[in-house]
DNA sequence: ACGCTGACGTAAC
DNA sequence: AGTTACGCCAGCG
């Protein structure tokens, strides 16, 4: 496997999502160093595809849209699994995604 | 081999 | 306050 080394740590950074929690791409890239580069974060999970172990779901976007929730093989499959980890959904949006949100160089940096 | 697009985010206008 | 442009990197036409 080994993608890229920036795909690998963003791989790593969502695996470690605690349920019912989300995070954003930029919060990832940001922890990475690449705060700009929040976009191949983003791309990255496209990729997550291929592999699995990586909740996706968990991750969304800054305004805690689920964004790639078309990805998921069926637009409501990633509010289903947001649902089912306690993460109310509405309108695609999370309710008190701020609540919620994970955010890695904060959790991890303890 | 070259260029466009794409699960984002921030800055500028 | 809303819209447009740019940066980043990899996959695909």
């Amino acid at each position: 496997m080994q993608q890229s080394d920036f795909f690998e740590s963003v791989f790593q950074v969502v695996k470690l999502i605690p349920k019912g929690r989300v995070t954003s791409y930029g919060a990832i890239a940001t922890y990475l160093g690449a705060k700009k580069s929040s976009r191949v974060v983003g791309y990255a999970m496209n990729a997550s595809h291929t592999i699995p172990g990586i909740p996706a779901h968990r991750v969304v976007n800054r305004n805690g849209l689920l964004t790639g929730k078309m990805h998921f093989g069926t637009p409501t499959r990633m509010q289903e699994l947001l649902e089912s980890e306690g993460v109310q959904v509405e309108k695609d949006t999370i309710v008190g995604f701020h609540d919620l949100f994970w955010d890695p160089s904060v959790e991890l940096a303890l």
